[in-house]
DNA sequence: GCATGAAGTAGAATCGATTCGATACCTGAA
DNA sequence: TTCAGGTATCGAATCGATTCTACTTCATGC
């Protein structure tokens, strides 16, 4: 009653701007207490049928739809994960994401942005979201730089799930697909092809994955017969200049000696291999055999398509939500078993030519 | 005084678990008011120097983060939007998304996918979205198969703004490219290049880009002194498989009567277009050239490398940011004026071949 | 010397929900 | 008839901030 003394809001001049009805004016049309109305509206507590009718029509008729941020407040969370992505316009990743999207929004939770590289200082940044719950959970797609001490860091303040990769030392709970077979199928099918001469274009050595599949390429090298400590090895950063760079290392020598195959830790810098061998007029595969990693689609819109391994990049995504919100709930944070590859043959391959 | 009754919080049994601090504690151990807390935090009001250091002081000492679900109940306000985006690895959305992303992080501004295909039930879910106050407001990309009807209805509920797109018949502030410009050019590159029998594999009739494209390309067309309505139109979708399914019918005719270049109203359906070529055994752009538009990362590493129009993706996400976070705030809602596009001449296209 | 006003501070209301505890009613058992 | 126990309902406290109002000081001007 000493309410509204003299016109309490007001802002907006113009359009007496209706103000979005809450659960009181929802408890007020329908003549019940605001208990009864949230009893109802969260079935979580005895209405009779009557009274539930006319909140249920209250609500209809106000339009009504709870505020998020008051729920937020009490119930201690925000519905809400992070998704920290090195580089949107990587179609890895971006598939990831979209998985992530996918499972998210099966349980009603939103995925925010959170590109460390824009913000600059990109782990406190992330920290504070998670310190004032703007956040509940963080998903990590890592990129070759990230830092990953900060990462075990972010552990301390909220959960979070590293995907595509693993930190050894630590136990963070992560999802990863199975690199060291996909790495040990693909050069497997690259020794059935009768090449001998080989060259390993490597991810960065900290990073699991590269390592992973390193030692995958060196299983089936060893299976072939051949020795792994005698096939080049070049360190390279996953991008796709190292690629084309390292191929021109690599395959700067006499013809007798050149490679025959090079095998590229992943697609992007296996496209840079090709992008190389374009310019340097070797043909692909007559004089050259070149794989990558993870299959992104431009793999099969190059000339020549890309063999490759692929990687369940959806299903990671999925998962990784999956695993975030039981920790969020409070779950133990159990790691799934790496996701299952395929091998994508396709015409970046070929038998050795004669010579 | 006669608060603290009998040891309120105690939910988790095992750790003590140290509840994050409050602006009350921080109040208690600096010895002020949870008021002047707020006025030290937020510089919302006169505080004595001393007084603000001890706050100061116990922020730091306890770690202290405000909670954004309290702090956002009574701004009325999220500090957050939603991006509506079709397909995540589609590079053109994603080098969008990422303007958008480093718009809104440079503004303490959080961004949400929103991929209406996910969810199912699209538009009303992103208008319960805004409703709830979950959002602040909305930047929509417009996939081909977007109902344009349901947009204004959003409108109607918050903030919106269109990003590559246009809805003639309504003011909806947008962001656009120079589309008609680029197109002209871009034909007008072929006319220079002496090329008379074109097609034009066009978008989707009813989205104002295509149509915008189709009148540059037409104005070009007239400008060489050709008759516009004498080129044949294939309309498509936007996507690859269209590009593809259209270049087959343009170009099975004749040698004699076969198109010399083949303006293809996007990118993707570009990248059909040629995998058709390739099919066919046509060589491009000896026997036939090709262009895109938008210019995706992939067009330059396609042989041939892709002749287009770049279109200033990251920075039409920002300035769509810029427009909504103007909204927000209760601006008039002016869009900008289309953003400048580049000719990209690459190997796609040549000289029309002797013959 | 006293009114005036500004600066600094505290207290309390508020944002819009959830939920605990208390109350009122009704049923069936003793 | 009375009391235990369940069901339906409500009021009030609460979540963690912001902000309006009121009060106290202290300096200044006449």
């Amino acid at each position: 009653m000493p309410k509204s003394k003299a016109g309490s809001q007001g802002k907006r001049a113009g359009k007496m701007s209706a103000r979005r009805p809450t659960m009181k004016d929802v408890a007020e049309r329908a003549e019940v207490s605001l208990s009864t109305v949230s009893y109802v509206l969260n079935d979580s507590g005895p209405v009779a049928a009557d009274r539930r009718a006319r909140v249920l029509e209250a609500v209809r008729a106000l339009g009504y739809t709870p505020n998020e941020s008051a729920r937020n407040l009490k119930r201690r969370s925000v519905a809400t994960i992070g998704l920290v992505i090195p580089d949107l316009v990587n179609q890895y990743f971006a598939m990831i994401a979209e998985g992530v999207e996918q499972a998210a929004a099966e349980k009603d939770v939103l995925v925010v942005f959170c590109t460390p590289e824009a913000t600059g200082d990109g782990e406190s940044w992330n920290s504070r979201l998670l310190r004032s719950q703007r956040l509940d959970g963080l998903i990590y797609l890592s990129g070759a730089n990230t830092r990953m001490e900060s990462l075990v860091e972010l552990t301390q303040v909220g959960p979070v799930v590293l995907v595509d990769e693993k930190l050894p030392g630590f136990s963070l709970p992560c999802v990863v697909s199975h690199n060291r077979r996909g790495a040990r199928e693909i050069a497997a099918h690259l020794t059935s092809l009768g090449h001998e001469r080989l060259a390993i274009l490597s991810g960065p050595q900290e990073l699991w994955t590269a390592e992973q599949r390193l030692s995958g390429y060196r299983e089936a090298i060893a299976a072939a017969g051949l020795d792994p400590d005698a096939v080049p090895l070049f360190i390279g950063d996953y991008q796709m200049a190292s690629g084309e760079r390292l191929a021109e290392t690599a395959l700067s020598c006499s013809a007798e000696e050149r490679p025959t195959a090079l095998i590229c830790a992943n697609d992007q810098m296996a496209i840079g291999a090709l992008s190389y061998c374009r310019r340097a007029g070797l043909r692909v595969p007559e004089d050259v055999s070149v794989v990558g990693f993870d299959d992104l689609p431009i793999a099969s819109l190059l000339t020549p398509r890309l063999t490759t391994v692929r990687q369940p990049a959806r299903e990671l995504g999925m998962e990784a939500v999956k695993l975030l919100l039981g920790l969020v709930d409070g779950a133990e944070p159990v790691s799934p078993p790496p996701a299952p590859v395929t091998l994508k043959i396709r015409e970046s391959t070929g038998p050795i030519s004669a010579g």
